[in-house]
DNA sequence: GCATCGGGAAACAGATCTGTTTCCTTGCTC
DNA sequence: GAGCAAGGAAACAGATCTGTTTCCCGATGC
């Protein structure tokens, strides 16, 4: 919500001619930082790395080249920042999202393919932009593959700490299995356009799950 | 095998002076063709499609400049022509590894994974072609896209094959969850590198197939 | 009022991209 | 041997890429 408002004023703004009164100079560094951050993310995400030049996420984002070198001293660098806040953001929303949600622990396990079901229906989702950053640079930039591999260690562990939490007989295991179905899901989604292949996701693991709990 | 030993052939040719007696175009052109095709895809699944110019293409694969666009009208031609390769080629061989392995259906099903474990080992893989494909042209070339789509519902098709013929009580369901399991591990050992994700998606894959007979 | 500094606009550098064209060599056919 | 077609090498065109630099405007501090 608040991206989009800030992107809204700064339209109005580039709107307004070549030399406006109020320009995004105004707005304090940090901000139009993360401002860079969440449009070049948003243009990454939907039509690649290699895709996105420097020109366009400037234009878009309403600042000047000199601007975003003053913060990134690479496109690589904007790239693993990129990264590193969308890794941030999922720890802070969508697992909290799952954290909040559910009672017992066993029921926040089958909330993941829930919170998976609401992220996939996001206007602007374009599938897991680590997945899309690997294919585009697992061989030229061990950084990025590093941050990416970062990412899906996280994801596991969260699986694993919540099946311990419910108590399941083998956590490992299970979180291993959960965690592909994850990514299944999203990739699923990502091709197919739609959400559906987070509810197939949500069964297969309550199976799962139950497997993992019979045996007790 | 073949490829391998005709790239060596290439390269034999291509180092042995900027005038060799003997040339590439002592090749038929059809073999050309596939040389190209073979060559590009390499490069594709490495290094990602926007970071494979065509230059390096033709670089690696010995032939010039004209040659390429007298087979293919452009680069989004030739991506196309590669993943048109790449579905058949799955069809031939992955498809045909899971049909003879495997006495009976319901081990066939399971042979998915056995299978996916050995493509996961096999010196070229960069993971999915069509996913990374996906995420560098889902927004910029319908074409490609649905290349993609069509490639994950023959897939999707072919399991669901193999859950009718070994009798499974819900088909299209048990399908969805495998082919699910079978994304998931596909982008799993891209990442990771490893291709442990193969055993574990058998795994779960064992336990689903499980739960979709007991009740027969 | 004046100096300072951040930042926008735009030129610039140098590399690379896709795709076309030109020229030449070679091998095949008659 | 002459003609012809295929294809390699390389120049070329025009666009775009990342990254640097220059110039200038405007806001802020003293």
């Amino acid at each position: 919500m608040e991206t989009v408002l800030f992107t809204l004023f700064i339209r109005r703004l580039a709107a307004s001619g070549p030399y406006p009164m109020t320009r995004t100079s105004d707005l304090p560094a940090a901000s139009r930082r993360d401002h860079l951050i969440q449009t070049a993310g948003r243009l990454f995400a939907r039509d690649g790395f290699h895709a996105t030049g420097i020109d366009k996420i400037i234009l878009e984002a309403g600042v000047s080249k000199k601007t975003l070198y003053s913060h990134f001293r690479s496109k690589e660098e904007l790239i693993l920042a990129v990264l590193r806040v969308h890794d941030s953001a999922f720890r802070n929303n969508f697992m909290r999202d799952v954290e909040k949600n559910g009672r017992d622990a066993r029921s926040r396990l089958a909330g993941l393919f829930d919170a998976a079901e609401n992220w996939f229906e996001e206007p602007g989702f374009y599938g897991c932009i680590f997945i899309n950053a690997v294919g585009e640079y697992a061989q030229a930039s061990p950084p990025i593959r590093s941050a990416c591999q970062d990412f899906k260690n996280m994801m596991r562990a969260f699986i694993l700490k919540l099946c311990r939490e419910a108590g399941a007989s083998e956590p490992e295991a299970l979180a291993d299995e959960l965690a592909l179905l994850f990514e299944g899901a999203t990739v699923t989604a990502q091709v197919s356009g739609s959400s559906h292949a987070a509810r197939t996701a949500k069964r297969a693991a309550l199976a799962l799950i139950g497997e993992h709990f019979s045996q007790a």
